[in-house]
RNA sequence: GGGCGGAUAGCUCAAGGGGAGAGCAGCGGCUUUACACGCCGUUGGUUGCAGGUUCGAAUCCUGUUCUGCCCACCA
C-alpha cells in the first residue's frame, strides 16, 4: 500500500474486511504443530449453538485473542480452536418451539425426524453465533472449528461413558432426582436454582406450613405434622418424631392410618431429621418426594411411594386424587382434610423453591432410574492438582470456590429425557432385560444370546461431552501429533458461573483420562454489568448487543475499552461513553501517525543519522513502556496492560516527543538529525503498532501498513511480526535524568503561566546567572522555546523585578516588566513558599524521630536525608527571592 | 446456617508497609502549521467506622457497618 497522503480519519469498515481477508490468505490463524516454538495452545468455551453474541462472549474472546496474538508475535506456536456446543436442552426447547410455530408437535416427528429437524436448524442459523465472534477480529483456527457432536467428538463421549462404566465409575440405580415436571428430565443438582428476593440475597419465597392430623390406628388419639406440600401425604410411609422427645417418645413403633388410603403408617424415632422446636415436632415422611424423606427411608426401609407421573400429574396411588396437577391435588388435599376434620391450622412460611435453569419449571423431587458418575473418586486427583499448583486459578480467590465445591461434591446425574444430544451407549436385552454397556451395538445379549436389544432412550447431560473439550477437540480418543503438541492447554478463560458446570469437570475429565490437568492456567474474568450494576438480562431489557456497539464505533475501540476495563477481581460496568474514550485513543494515534507520514519524504533508513538526546529519550521510555506492557499481560492483569500503552502513546509520545520533533521538522535543519527524528518516529509508531495488535488488531494493521517505513522493514503483517522486547531499545539513564531535566523546567514555566493567566502567545525571557547551568540549558534552547515560549539569556546582574522558578535546586528568573506587575507575583511566590515549607516541615519531623533515624533502614534514612536536602534548598532559594522581590517593590 | 469478595476523588478503577494515582466529569486558559475526538495549567481524598501491631498503615491484625456473590435437605 502507498504511504501516500493519510485521510484525516481512520476508516474501521474498510480496515475491517481488508485485514480479516489479509489475516485469511495469510493463514495467521494456521495452527501446524509441524511448526517450531514452544505451544501455546486456548480452547474456546464453545458458546451455545442456539447463542447469540453477548457482552460476556465479546469479553471472554478478546481476552483470549489478546493473548492469542500476543504469544503468536512472540514466538510461541499457537493454536485457538474455536467450536459451539449442542446445548441439548436449550437447542431441543429452540427447534420444539419453532416447529410448534408451524403447528407441528414435534413429538409427532419421532425420534429420527426431529433430530433431523435439528441438524437442519443447525446448518440454517445455528453459525450466527461464529460469524458474529469473527467481526470482533478474533484469530480463531476456524479450520479446526469443532461442535459437541461432531462425529469425532461423539466417539470421545462414548469412550469416556464406556470407560467409566468399566472402571466402576458409571452406574445405573434408581435413586430421587431432580425432575423438571415441563421438559420432563432429569436434572443435575447444578441444573436447580432458587429463586431470589427483591435484594437479590435469601432465596426464600413465600409459602405455607400446613398443618394436620393423623389418628392413632389404635384409637388413642393424634399426632399432628406440619408440611409445606400437604400434597404429597399421598406418599407418608412414616411420621418422624425425636427419640428423645416426650411428647411422642413413647408412640415410635405405633402407627397412625392414613386417611384416605388403605395404609398403615408407622411412627418412627429420627435424630437426624426432626428438630423438635420445628412446627408440630412430627414429621411427615415420603422418601419418593423428598431428599430428606428418602434418606429417612433409608435408615428406617421404609417404602417409597411415587405418586407421580412424568408430567407432574399423580398417578393411580393417588387414589381419588389421580389425575390432579400437582398444585391442584395440594388444594384438593387441603379440603379433603378440612372436611374430614383433620386440618389443624396452617402458618405462613418462607421456604427455598428449586426451579429449572432452563425451563423455569418448579423441580419435582422424583424417584427414577438414572445413569450416574461417582464423582468423589474423580475429584480426589483434580483436587490436588489445583492444591500442589499444577493448575493455577486467575485470580487465586477463585481456587476457594473451586475447592468447596470439590471437597463436597456428589454423585452426578447425567442421564436425561431428551431426544437432542449424546444418546447412552446402552443397550437392554428385550428378552431378558440384561443391559449392555459397549462401544459399538452388541450383536447379540450376552445373558441369553437374544439378539433383539435396544438402546437406552435418553442422552448425556451436555457437559458430559463439554467436560473433554479441552483434549476431544484435538482427537483423542486417538493419539494424534495435536493432542501431543497442544494438550494440555496452556490457559482456560472463562467467567465463574461455570466453574462447577465446566472447569471442574474438565479437570475431573482430563486428569483421569490424559492424566494431565487440562490447563496450567485457569483466568477467570468478571462478568459485564449494567450502568447499576445489574446483570444483564433479556427479561430485564439492559442488554447491550457488542455488533450494535461495533457498529457505531469500531471493534478496535470495542475491544480496547473491554480490556482497559478488565480489572481482576472486578465486574464490568458498562458504559457506552467508555468506547468514546477508547475511539479518542485511537483518533489520537491515527493523527500521530499523520504527523509522522506528513514529514516521510526524505527519510532514508539507509543515510546518516544523528539523534539527539530527545531521540535516545523516546527509544528508551519505548523500552519501559514495553517492560510494562508485557509484564501487565504475563500476570493477565488487562486493564494495567492496555492503561499503559495509552500512557505511553498519549503522555511520552503524542506530548512529548512529537512536540519535540517539530523546531526539527519544521526548520532547516541538519539532514542527519532530521533523518533520525524521522526514523524515531517511524521506530515509536512501529513499536506501537506491535505493542497494541493484540489489542487492536485491525487498526494496528493498518497503522503498521501506513508507515512509511513499512516497505523499508521488509513489509508483512504486523499479525505476524515480533512481539517488541524490551532490550531492543537503549536505555541510558543519562539521557532519561537530561530530558526529565529538561521537562522539569517547561512545566515550571508553564505552571507559572497558568498561575498568571498569560497567554503562550507573550514571549518570555528565561534569565540565567550561572554559566555552567546555561551552558547546559542551553542544549534544551529549542525545545524550551517551542514548548515553553521562552527565550534563554545569560545575565551578568539580576534584574529588578522578577519572577523566580526553582528547578532542582537552580533559580531561574522571568523578568516580569511590562507583563504582570510585581504585586502579583509575590502573592504567587508566597503561595508557592507555603507550600514549599509545609513540605520541608513535614519531611523534616520524620526526620527529627530517633526513633525512625535507629529502627528504619538505612537506605530510607538516606533517601529521606537528600530529600530535606533538597526541599531546604529549594525553600531558601525561595525566600531569598521574595525578600528581593519586595526590595524592588 | 456456612464460605468468599468489595468499600480509596463527583463517577469507574489503580496503588498490597515508606509523602494516595489515572481516565472521565469540574474549573481556568489556548482558533500553537497531527489531532477542539485537541493542547496547557489546575481544583478535588481523615482510603466505610473503631481499635491494635509498627519508627512508619490505604496496605498487616481484630472487631464492626454497609454491599455483592457462592454453597446448604430444615419439614
Amino acid at each position: 500500500m502507498s504511504s501516500g497522503e493519510l485521510p484525516s480519519s481512520y476508516d474501521p469498515v474498510a480496515a475491517a474486511t481488508r485485514w480479516s481477508q489479509a489475516w485469511a490468505e495469510a493463514d495467521v490463524d494456521r495452527a501446524d504443530p509441524a511448526r517450531p516454538g514452544p505451544a501455546f495452545s486456548v480452547v474456546i468455551p464453545p458458546p451455545n449453538v442456539t447463542g447469540r453474541l453477548h457482552m460476556g462472549h465479546a469479553l471472554n474472546n478478546t481476552i483470549q485473542d489478546v493473548l492469542v496474538r500476543y504469544k503468536r508475535m512472540d514466538g510461541f506456536n499457537v493454536v485457538w480452536v474455536p467450536g459451539t456446543d449442542h446445548a441439548g436442552i436449550a437447542t431441543q426447547w429452540v427447534v420444539r418451539r419453532q416447529l410448534e410455530a408451524q403447528g407441528i408437535d414435534y413429538r409427532t416427528l419421532g425420534r429420527e425426524g426431529f433430530i433431523e429437524k435439528v441438524w437442519a436448524w443447525k446448518a440454517e442459523t445455528g453459525g450466527a453465533i461464529v460469524s458474529q465472534l469473527k467481526r470482533l477480529g478474533v484469530s480463531c483456527d476456524w479450520s479446526r472449528e469443532r461442535f459437541t457432536m461432531d462425529e469425532a467428538l461423539q466417539k470421545a463421549v462414548v469412550e469416556h461413558f464406556v470407560r467409566l462404566h468399566e472402571q466402576g465409575l458409571i452406574y445405573r440405580a434408581e435413586r430421587l432426582i431432580n425432575w423438571d415436571p415441563m421438559d420432563q428430565t432429569a436434572l443435575s443438582d447444578l441444573e436447580v436454582e432458587y429463586a431470589k428476593d427483591a435484594r437479590g440475597q435469601t432465596k426464600l419465597e413465600k409459602g405455607e406450613l400446613f398443618k394436620f392430623a393423623y389418628r392413632f390406628s389404635d384409637g388413642s388419639g393424634e399426632i399432628v405434622v406440619a408440611t409445606t406440600r400437604p400434597e404429597t401425604m399421598l406418599g407418608d410411609t412414616a411420621i418422624a418424631v425425636h427419640p428423645d422427645d416426650e411428647r411422642y417418645k413413647a408412640r415410635i413403633g405405633q402407627t397412625v392410618d392414613h386417611p384416605f388410603l388403605d395404609r398403615k403408617i408407622p411412627i418412627v424415632g429420627d435424630a437426624i431429621l426432626v428438630d423438635p422446636a420445628f412446627g408440630t415436632g412430627a414429621v411427615k415422611v415420603t422418601p419418593a418426594h423428598d431428599f430428606n424423606d428418602f434418606a429417612v427411608g433409608e435408615r428406617h426401609n421404609l417404602p417409597k411411594i411415587n405418586i407421580l407421573q412424568p408430567d407432574g400429574r399423580l398417578n393411580d396411588v393417588a387414589g381419588p386424587f389421580a389425575g390432579l396437577d400437582r398444585f391442584e391435588a395440594r388444594e384438593a388435599v387441603k379440603a379433603k382434610l378440612d372436611e374430614l376434620g383433620l386440618a389443624r391450622g396452617c402458618d405462613e412460611h418462607f421456604l427455598a423453591i428449586g426451579r429449572s435453569q432452563r425451563s423455569g419449571a418448579i423441580v419435582e423431587p422424583y424417584l427414577s432410574t438414572q445413569w450416574f458418575v461417582r464423582m468423589k473418586p474423580l475429584a480426589g486427583p483434580a483436587l490436588a492438582a489445583v492444591e500442589l499448583g499444577a493448575t493455577k486459578f486467575h485470580p487465586k480467590a477463585w481456587e476457594n470456590l473451586y475447592y468447596s465445591w470439590m471437597r463436597n461434591i456428589q454423585d452426578w446425574c447425567i442421564s436425561r429425557q431428551l431426544w437432542w444430544g449424546h444418546r447412552i451407549p446402552a443397550w437392554t436385552c428385550d428378552a431378558c432385560g440384561k443391559i449392555h454397556v459397549a462401544r459399538q451395538a452388541p450383536e447379540a445379549c450376552e445373558g441369553c444370546g437374544a439378539s433383539a436389544l435396544t438402546q437406552d432412550p435418553d442422552t448425556l447431560d451436555t457437559w458430559f461431552s463439554s467436560a473433554l473439550w479441552p483434549f476431544s477437540v484435538f482427537g483423542w480418543p486417538d493419539r494424534t501429533d495435536d493432542l501431543d503438541r497442544y494438550y494440555p492447554t496452556s490457559v482456560l478463560v472463562t467467567a465463574f458461573d461455570i466453574i462447577f458446570f465446566w472447569v471442574a469437570r474438565m479437570m475431573v475429565a482430563g486428569i483421569h483420562f490424559t492424566g494431565r490437568p487440562p490447563f496450567a492456567d485457569v483466568y477467570i474474568h468478571a462478568l459485564v454489568r449494567d450502568e447499576n450494576r445489574q446483570k444483564m438480562s433479556k427479561t430485564k431489557g439492559n442488554v447491550v448487543d457488542p455488533l450494535d456497539v461495533i457498529e457505531r464505533t469500531s471493534a478496535d475501540a470495542f475491544r480496547f475499552t473491554l480490556m482497559l476495563s478488565c480489572a481482576q477481581g472486578r465486574d464490568i460496568l458498562w458504559d457506552e461513553k467508555r468506547v468514546g474514550d477508547a475511539s479518542r485513543f485511537v483518533t489520537k494515534l491515527w493523527q500521530a501517525l499523520r504527523y509522522a507520514t506528513m514529514h516521510a519524504e526524505g527519510y532514508d533508513p539507509s543515510a546518516p543519522m544523528a539523534p539527539s538526546v530527545y531521540e535516545r529519550w523516546m527509544e528508551a521510555r519505548t523500552g519501559a513502556a514495553v517492560a510494562r506492557v508485557r509484564d501487565a499481560l504475563d500476570t493477565y492483569r488487562f486493564n494495567d496492560a492496555a492503561a499503559e500503552a495509552r500512557a505511553f502513546v498519549w503522555d511520552e509520545l503524542c506530548d512529548w516527543y512529537i512536540e519535540l520533533t517539530k523546531p526539527t521538522l519544521y526548520r532547516e535543519a541538519d539532514p542527519a538529525h532530521k533523518n533520525a527524528v524521522k526514523h524515531t518516529l517511524f521506530q515509536t509508531l512501529g513499536a506501537i503498532a506491535r505493542m497494541l495488535h493484540p489489542f487492536m488488531p485491525m487498526f494496528t494493521e493498518e497503522l503498521w501498513h501506513r508507515l512509511p517505513s513499512h516497505a523499508a522493514s521488509g513489509g508483512g503483517l504486523v499479525a505476524l511480526a515480533a512481539y517488541p522486547k524490551a532490550e531492543d531499545f537503549a536505555i541510558d539513564a543519562a539521557v532519561l535524568d537530561e530530558v526529565t531535566w529538561m521537562q522539569d523546567t517547561v512545566t515550571a514555566v508553564r505552571n507559572l503561566r497558568g498561575e498568571m493567566e498569560l497567554s503562550p502567545r507573550v514571549p518570555l525571557r528565561l534569565l540565567v546567572g550561572d554559566a555552567l547551568l546555561l551552558a547546559r540549558l542551553g542544549r534544551h534552547a529549542g525545545a524550551l522555546e517551542a514548548l515553553a515560549g521562552v527565550s534563554l539569556e545569560a545575565i551578568a546582574e539580576r534584574p529588578v523585578g522578577c519572577a523566580t522558578l526553582v528547578v532542582r535546586g537552580a533559580e531561574l528568573l522571568i523578568p516580569l516588566e511590562g507583563v504582570v506587575d510585581i504585586a502579583e507575583e509575590l502573592e504567587r511566590l508566597t503561595k508557592v513558599i507555603a507550600k514549599s515549607a509545609e513540605d520541608l516541615d513535614f519531611l523534616a519531623k520524620r526526620l527529627d524521630n530517633p526513633d525512625f533515624i535507629a529502627r528504619a533502614p538505612a537506605d530510607k534514612v538516606e533517601e529521606l536525608r537528600d530529600k530535606v536536602a533538597a526541599a531546604s534548598a529549594r525553600h531558601e532559594v525561595l525566600l531569598r527571592s521574595q525578600a528581593r522581590l519586595r526590595e524592588a517593590q
